[in-house]
DNA sequence: TCCTTGACTCAGA
DNA sequence: CTCTGAGCCAAGG
């Protein structure tokens, strides 16, 4: 259940899908802003190579604005490191990330071969239309 | 209205 | 492995 909008801008309803997928994310599981945006289309009126760039960034702003239900603790970057400076909140997802079980290697690094979220499933996709059913 | 600033990524050096 | 610069757009000051 999301909060009311007075003014619906359609920045909201793109954060909103955000939000959803990363709900989807379990525990003990990462995954990137990039690959976040990958799984959304452009929000309306946004060219698909302007969504290429601007995606990941925007997945960023949705996580800073995410309502206390979403785990943004699990969406770093690609490099699979937190993308928090010091005293931003920063070691608070690593901690969060460690108590799911989550290790961070010697350079503060997730090996995502092994922790990346494999993505929502086929059937999710369609049922939230972002995917045509076949 | 102009200017700065992003919870990003990727390719090069 | 680390550091740069480019790519693109919207919100806030």
């Amino acid at each position: 259940m999301a909060a009311q909008y007075t003014s619906p801008p359609d920045r909201m309803a793109y954060f909103e899908q955000v939000w959803e997928i990363v709900r989807q994310i379990p525990a003990g599981r990462v995954s990137t802003y990039g690959r976040i945006a990958a799984y959304l289309p452009p929000p309306k009126g946004m060219s698909e190579q302007a969504y290429r760039v601007r995606g990941p960034r925007m997945v960023g702003g949705a996580m800073a604005a995410c309502p206390a239900d979403v785990p943004w603790q699990r969406v770093i970057n690609a490099q699979g490191k937190v993308s928090l400076r010091q005293g931003e909140g920063g070691e608070a997802q690593r901690v969060l990330l460690e108590g799911e079980g989550v290790e961070f290697d010697d350079k503060d690094r997730v090996d995502l071969s092994i922790y990346l979220w494999n993505g929502p499933s086929r059937e999710w996709l369609i049922e939230q239309g972002l995917l045509e059913k076949p």
